[in-house]
DNA sequence: CGTCATTGTACAGTGTACATGTACAGAGGA
DNA sequence: TCCTCTGTACATGTACACTGTACAATGACG
C-alpha cells in the first residue's frame, strides 16, 4: 500500500492519508478484513510522526471504517454506509465541486478538458460498490 | 453581491471568500471594471473582521483577478487564463475529484445521484467562457 | 506462566497560520 | 486645506497540526 503524500500542501497531513485511504476503501480496493500496516511503520514510509499516522486512523475509526486494537493495529471491518440527509449533502457537493471546477479553470485548465474528467469521475462511479 | 459564509468549517474563512469569488470571476458573474464592497462592509455582512477580507482580496490580486487601489477599493481586472502545466493540474485535479466523490460517497450519497451531479457541472461548464 | 517485543494511547511542548485589534498612510471630495 | 473613507502594517490571541516521550495493553515465545 503506497499513499504520496505533500509535506507542502496547506491541507494538513492526518486528512491526506486519511483522503487516501476513504478512496481505497469505498473503491473496495481495501476489504473488510485487511489490516493497515502498524503506525510507525507508515509514518516511517510517509516520512512523518507516527502519532500523525495514529491520528487519521482514529478519524477513519470514528467513520466506521477501521475497528483499532492495541496490539492488532487497525483492521478494515464491514461498514453500512449512513443515510445522510441528500439535501444539504447535495448543496454541499455542488458547491465544492463549484470551487474545485472554477480553481482549476482559472490555472487555464480548458473547460474541455475539466467536462471530459468530470464525465470519467461519473463513468468510474457505475461500476463501483458502494 | 451575497456570499455566505462558514464559520465553523474547517476551510478558512479568507479562502472561502477566495473560492466563493473566484465562482463568480470564472462564470463571468463578476466582470472586469466591476468594483466589489469595501472591505469594512463586506466583513460585516460577513460577521468577520475586515482584515480577513482585505486578505482574501490580497489572495485575488494575487491571482491578477483585482486591482486594489487605496481610495477606490478592489477592482475586477481583464484577465488572461495562465497556461498551467496540463498534466500535473490534470493530476491534482483527478485526485481531488476523486477525494470529493469518496466522501460524500462516504457519506451515504448515492453513486447515481453523484454521477448525475457530475454530468451536470461538465454540461454547465459548455456554455462558460473561459 | 513469565518475560519481552510490538502495538496503540496520552499528554505536554512547539511552531505556524488564521483571525482580530489598533494604529497608520494615502487619496479624493467638500 | 481638511476630513473621511479606503486599504495596509504589524502586534497579539488562539487554535491546531505535528512532534517527543512516557505509558499501557496484548500477544508471542521460551
Amino acid at each position: 500500500m503506497t499513499l504520496r503524500i505533500d509535506l507542502n500542501s496547506p491541507t494538513p497531513v492526518y486528512r491526506q492519508i486519511v483522503d487516501s485511504l476513504r478512496i481505497l476503501l469505498v473503491n473496495a480496493e481495501l476489504n473488510p478484513g485487511d489490516t493497515l500496516p502498524p503506525v510507525r511503520r507508515l509514518a516511517l514510509d510517509l516520512g512523518v510522526h507516527f502519532n500523525t499516522v495514529a491520528e487519521a486512523y482514529r478519524t477513519l475509526a470514528d467513520e466506521a471504517w477501521l475497528e483499532i486494537a492495541k496490539r492488532s493495529g487497525a483492521t478494515v471491518i464491514a461498514r453500512k454506509t449512513p443515510r445522510a440527509p441528500v439535501a444539504e449533502t447535495s448543496a454541499t457537493f455542488q458547491r465544492r465541486l463549484q470551487e474545485l471546477v472554477a480553481e482549476v479553470q482559472a490555472r487555464g485548465f480548458a473547460p474541455e478538458r475539466i467536462a471530459r474528467e468530470l464525465h470519467l469521475a461519473a463513468a468510474s462511479l457505475k461500476g463501483a460498490k458502494s
